[in-house]
DNA sequence: CGAGCTTGTCACGACTTCGTGAACGGCATC
DNA sequence: GATGCCGTTCACGAAGTCGTGACAAGCTCG
């Protein structure tokens, strides 16, 4: 789940950041409101957080003006301000939920949950299987054969990835996106590096990850 | 807990005290607005969950009332009536939250407790062990291997939380709500040198508490 | 008011993670 | 079979994370 974060506080910012990190989440973060705008009318965010209170463009504003262009990522407001008139305009801007300062880091994920319009990792399928690799997300472990294999964050999210797509073509474009959260190209092999060590670690059981010359990669039986 | 249903579709008010009961609370219901005037302005109830349209008076006017009473018990208003002007109106007869049916029980229970601000019944299991350490939650003691050790406060309330989510992720920033009630960072590292601590006690049986790096920590055998 | 205990803070060191660059190897095209 | 491209693997090192001991602030109890 992808969320953005805009914040002026950097203490709350980090928090939450930290707080999503750690639950398996990407977030990123803007500290003004033309910031927020500018990453947020992107419309690749699955909800957004936005203070009430920002500078150079509040966050009431930047939100209206988000709906003008047409995007309808949910927004959570997060605001000290919480008379009801004011809770009235957060959702007349456009708001779908909001969240009084100070909150309880728990309530804060159900509502982002909420908004994202995603079941819990609860109430999933939580583990994701191909041949004798399972991988269990709540976890966060995975099972080759018989025996428990440890990985790490980034070789967890890849093969996380990759069983999320099975059967389909998955490019180095796209790992990068998603894995690694890089807009860019970074000139080096990380994607063949981290492969590979991944491949290492599953043992025989690596051959599930094929090799698609010119292409990607694809997780197949 | 004490949860007031006043909603007059039997079938979802069946749903909802099935539920509630289930998890341990306590729920009453009426099926009209005056029955529900009744039973809400005895103020016994730490939630009032209130369908809009109701038979004899409605949802909007029944929590008027109320509040013109200078009850204040929290309301979810629970309702189909979904427009942005429609939740204005709930927010301005005095609602706390609102809830756009349909909707999944599991959030309905959310906010639900994060209405009655109060942590989430968990079953009262005064023994929890793991592998050969164990806590008795009433008699506040540890016992590891054979010995009783001595813990303070805060080192127990680690462990039992811990020990209440075994085998499963327990983030930093989870910690710190539960365990210490910190709804920010606290920039430095109270966690690891409490686990630290708790490890260096536990002795040989230190290592049920597993690191995840990036993560958080875990108990398992 | 002082002793002792609890617990947060800090500093430092060890370890882990992961990106980088280079060398190696295999496949395809001609 | 030669050539070039693409993928694989390895070793290194920087940055980041975690563990631990020492210290100090705050609290309790006498």
């Amino acid at each position: 789940m992808k969320i953005l974060i805009i914040e002026d506080d950097s203490s709350i910012a980090d928090y939450l950041v930290k707080g999503l990190t750690e639950a398996g989440h990407v977030a990123d973060r803007a500290g003004t409101g033309h910031d927020g705008l500018m990453l947020a009318s992107q419309g690749v965010h699955d909800v957004l957080v936005v203070d009430r209170l920002l500078p150079e463009l509040d966050g009431l504003s930047m939100v209206k003006a988000l709906r003008n262009m047409k995007i309808a990522t949910p927004v959570l407001f997060l605001t000290a301000l919480s008379r009801v008139d004011q809770r009235v305009e957060g959702f007349e801007a456009g708001g779908d939920d909001y969240l009084v300062k100070p909150f309880a880091f728990s309530e804060f994920m159900a509502r982002v949950t909420a908004l994202a319009r995603r079941p819990p990792l609860t109430k999933i399928e939580p583990v994701l299987t191909c041949g004798s690799v399972s991988l269990d997300r709540l976890k966060r472990n995975v099972n080759v054969a018989t025996h428990v294999v440890d990985f790490q964050p980034r070789e967890f999210a890849l093969l996380e990835y990759l069983l999320l797509h099975q059967g389909e073509i998955v490019t180095r474009t796209m790992l990068l996106e998603k894995v690694w959260d890089f807009h860019f190209d970074p000139r080096t092999n990380v994607v063949e590096t981290l492969v590979s060590r991944l491949r290492a670690k599953l043992g025989p059981e690596g051959q599930i990850i094929h090799t698609l010359r010119g292409s990607g990669y694809m997780a197949k039986e």
